[in-house]
RNA sequence: GGGCCCGUGGUCUAGGGGUUAUGACGUUGCUCUUACAAAGCGAAGAUCGCAGGUUCAAUUCCUGCCGGGCCCA
């Protein structure tokens, strides 16, 4: 026994950056990267790459950390981890944050000017991104930083085109698509959102040729030049004499007929306005279904700026909503207008940049989907979905989808799509893989092959047939940035790059994601894995919840209630705090307050405090509360075991332990048994809290109190017992706070538990022993509240105390933890 | 309009057909006992959202409703 070897009073967050800086030294790379060709158990993770966008969520950097304990707690089993940092940096986010800070559309520039400006921006924010992964602890593989712009990563998922295409998965066609006016782009209806906002209801009135008037409800009087066909519900008795006959179109038309057939079908809706329903193409999803059903030519009615086109007579060259607006004074003034009303409406905007998105006629590439659902049902099903209902998310989309995914974007910082075209249009070029190529800039390279367009034949090599295909245009569009992203896990995997671990790592071990990305990043990727392979993409997937307010909303912008990553990870260091201002439910700000949070404790909040797949609230106040005190308590358990000198031999199990070791060591087998058992079925929240509850319960209030004496004796078999535990206390706990416990193993046992590559021995779990438990906190708790009731302090002797029959075996013990005489 | 999740002491939360329902924070009383007052040891505090149903037995299963959230149309 001697002083304590660990000094500091109590852990702060400034000792926690002092140990990070460190931790992220010259020894990081050597502790965390990855091993290819490692004998061992290859676990892969195919992390999500975060979007830099100058901060990073608290939610999302919560959600990381959890991947996190994932990869460290694998680690720790045995497992040869991959935890690669991936960077997601293709997309229309960053164009926007260019436009925004030069004041410029991006068509006004340059192409490759504009490509140059988003790529400098988005590598300040890459940056700061990296530093935030830092400090919240993750041991990522960040000396192998995969960037999704990059050529590496581009060549890859031009390539997958190549081969889809070849597979004859990737066709082009003109069909209606999503559009969004402003942007100018498709996009594909995962990337549609709704808002409410209040439209005009207009009751228009049409005649019949014979002259009989009928009202129709329309919130697009513009789109009247786009119409179709008129619907009333087959079972509506009030227009059934109209079906069959012509209507006259209220507005004029230029270049089309003035009437349309009144037909019936079931997708209206009686009781909306008049019950009649003008269609249009397209004003919506029903719109083009309708279409499709009854055969219809489509009417190009906007073009690509959003305006309207030709047919459209007297509104011609106006915007849609200007076109709206005219389009009413025109009705109005011909006396047609019976009535115009406020009306609230769901509409659909982009997600991206928030624009009404319009249905238009588009050339665009697909990757055919609706033909292989059946398939990747049977292989999803061998995926394991932790927590199992959250397969629901995946479930649900999947019985939605009736229509190709569109890839192509009328973008320029995104990956473009790999092909040229021959001077008569007949042919395609597309280039070997590996490469990355710019064909709007670019000639094909040495090695392309070229192709007939349609049936997908090879005709022979570029290089022997380029004379033959004259000038050739190379594909301005580019690539949906999902097409990028939902390659991750062959990427991570060495799909194309390294056959010998892809054999070994795929299907890749674990999928951790957000429940709100399902529909996108993880439908895509297993879309991708089965037509490519046919194969699971994944042998794990695990679906976290979303981090909310503290009230139990989602965070956002328009709400005021978001809360930065930094504010949290850092606050408490240099004697700052931590102060947030939030829009509480009743609308009023709510001020929050905490002193000390750091790393350290924000994960050990996360994984004890949520089960997976819950969404999450996140409050500062709260995470200081109900875990500071625990980092403190386990910090001080390891403070007080340091004065006592540590065993040579913490490995081999003493003969002569006595009963209360014994028995200690089987309640302390048990919870590393469930430990062990949680970390294998990625269950972060159980092991939490087992190791919490050891290590803050039973262990320090009971054993340490009972065997104290005798640790002041010198005794060394209490020692060993301490300190064994100590030491598994802190390795097991490792994948939740690693920079707490590398402090604190290093310190005593000179090994950081980060580092341990093997769950810990369990001594002991004698059943008999186990029964001890429940009586013996009972007699303690009872002993205790007798010297408080008869007002004696804790070390002041007492008698007449007399010990249970079945704790007899602890007399001794417990006689002078509790000074009985 | 549809789907999914949730509703357990003041707050957050575990659990799950069957003896007095888990834990934490907060509240409160006592205690600076050779690790820990940024702590310890006690105490109080819950008709498990509401209404039905199944059952010998429901907080747990079923139905409906109410409330919150997320997603989709």
């Amino acid at each position: 026994m001697g002083k304590p070897k660990i000094t500091d009073k109590r852990w702060s967050i400034d000792l926690e950056k002092r140990i990070q800086e460190e931790h992220y030294g010259e020894s990081y790379s050597s502790r965390y990267s990855f091993n290819p060709n490692s004998e061992k158990e290859i676990f892969v993770i195919d992390t999500p790459p975060p979007y830099p966008s100058g901060t990073w969520h608290i939610g999302a950097v919560a959600q990381y950390s959890m991947i996190d304990v994932i990869a460290r707690s694998q680690r720790l089993l045995g497992k040869e981890v991959y935890f690669p940092w991936g960077v997601d940096r293709n997309g229309i986010n960053i164009e926007f944050t260019v436009e925004k800070k030069t004041g410029k559309k991006m068509r006004t520039f340059e192409r490759g000017e504009f490509i140059d400006l988003c790529k400098e921006t988005i590598e300040e924010y890459t940056q700061a991104m990296r530093e935030t992964a830092c400090r919240v602890g993750l041991s990522c593989s960040f000396e192998s930083e995969y960037l999704t712009d990059s050529p590496e990563y581009r060549g890859v998922t031009q390539s997958i085109f190549v081969d889809l295409f070849k597979q004859g998965n990737i066709i082009e066609d003109l069909r209606p698509n999503i559009y969004d006016p402003v942007e100018g782009t498709t996009i594909a209806d995962a990337e549609v959102q709704r808002i409410s906002r209040r439209t005009k209801l207009c009751d228009i009135l049409w005649k019949t040729e014979e002259g009989e008037e009928v009202v129709i409800t329309t919130t697009r009087p513009e789109l009247i030049c786009a119409c179709g066909i008129v619907l009333v519900h087959p079972e509506d008795s009030r227009y059934a004499h109209l079906v069959g006959k012509e209507l006259i179109l209220p507005l004029p038309v230029n270049g089309r007929t003035k009437k349309v057939l009144v037909s019936s079908h079931h997708s209206v809706k009686m009781d909306f306005g008049s019950g009649v329903l003008m269609v249009c193409s397209f004003g919506d999803q029903n719109d083009v279904s309708v279409f499709r059903e009854f055969g219809l030519e489509p009417f190009v009615a906007i073009n690509l700026k959003g305006e309207m086109t030709d047919i459209s007579g007297p509104l011609s060259g106006l915007t849609v909503l200007d076109a709206r607006k005219r389009a009413i004074e025109i009705l109005d003034d011909s006396g047609v207008l019976s009535s115009i009303i406020d009306h609230e409406q769901e509409i659909p905007v982009s997600e991206r940049g928030n624009n009404p998105v319009e249905i238009i006629l588009l050339k665009e590439w697909y990757v055919r989907q609706t033909h292989t659902l059946e398939r990747m049902n049977e292989l999803i099903s061998e995926i394991n979905f932790i927590p199992p209902r959250n397969k629901q998310f995946l479930d649900d989309w999947m019985q939605n989808i009736s229509i190709d995914w569109p890839i192509s974007r009328r973008r320029w910082y995104h990956t473009e799509v790999p092909i040229w075209y021959s001077e008569d249009g007949n042919k395609v070029v597309v280039p070997p893989s590996g490469g990355y190529v710019q064909p709007w800039r670019d000639s094909p390279p040495s090695g392309s092959e070229v192709l007939d367009r349609v049936t997908r034949a090879k005709l022979g090599s570029y290089d022997q047939l380029s004379d033959e295909l004259g000038t050739l245009t190379g594909e301005e569009k580019v690539f949906d940035t999902w097409m990028d992203s939902s390659n991750s896990n062959l990427f991570v995997s060495g799909y194309g790059k390294d056959e010998e671990l892809f054999n070994r790592a795929f299907p890749t071990a674990l999928r951790p994601q957000g429940k709100e990305i399902v529909r996108t990043w993880l439908y895509y990727t297993l879309l991708k894995s089965t037509l490519l392979l046919d194969k699971p993409g994944f042998a794990n997937i695990w679906i976290d919840g979303l981090g909310m307010d503290p009230w139990g909303r989602k965070m956002s912008k328009s709400l005021g209630n978001g809360i930065d990553a930094n504010s949290v990870l850092e606050c408490g260091a240099g004697g700052r705090t931590g102060s947030w201002k939030i829009k509480g439910s009743d609308g009023k700000q709510v001020n929050l307050k905490a002193n000390k949070i750091g790393s350290e404790c924000f994960r050990l909040w996360k994984a004890c405090d949520a089960q997976v797949g819950d969404d999450f609230h996140i409050n500062p106040e709260e995470i200081e509360a109900k875990y500071f005190g625990i980092l403190t308590k386990i910090f001080n358990v390891a403070r007080f075991a340091s004065q006592f000198d540590v065993p040579l031999d913490l490995d081999t199990v003493p003969s002569d332990l006595e009963p209360e070791d014994k028995w200690i060591l089987s309640e302390f087998g048990q919870t590393m048994s469930k430990v062990e058992e949680s970390w294998e079925n990625v269950d972060i929240y159980n092991a939490a809290q087992s190791i919490k509850n050891f290590s803050t319960g039973v262990f320090p209030s009971h054993w340490l109190e009972m065997v104290k004496s005798r640790l002041y004796d010198g005794d060394e078999i209490a020692s060993w017992t301490l300190h064994r535990i100590v030491r598994d206390i802190l390795t097991t706990l490792s994948p939740i706070c690693p920079f707490f416990t590398h402090y604190l193993s290093t310190t005593l046992y000179g090994n950081s538990s980060v580092d341990v590559r093997e769950f810990p021995a369990i001594i002991s779990s004698d059943k008999d022993l186990l029964k001890l438990t429940d009586s013996l906190i009972e007699f303690n708790s009872e002993v205790w509240k007798t010297k408080k009731d008869s007002g004696i302090s804790l070390n002041t002797e007492i008698s007449d105390i007399i010990i249970p029959e079945e704790l007899e075996v602890l007399t001794t013990s417990l006689n002078r933890m509790h000074r009985i005489t």
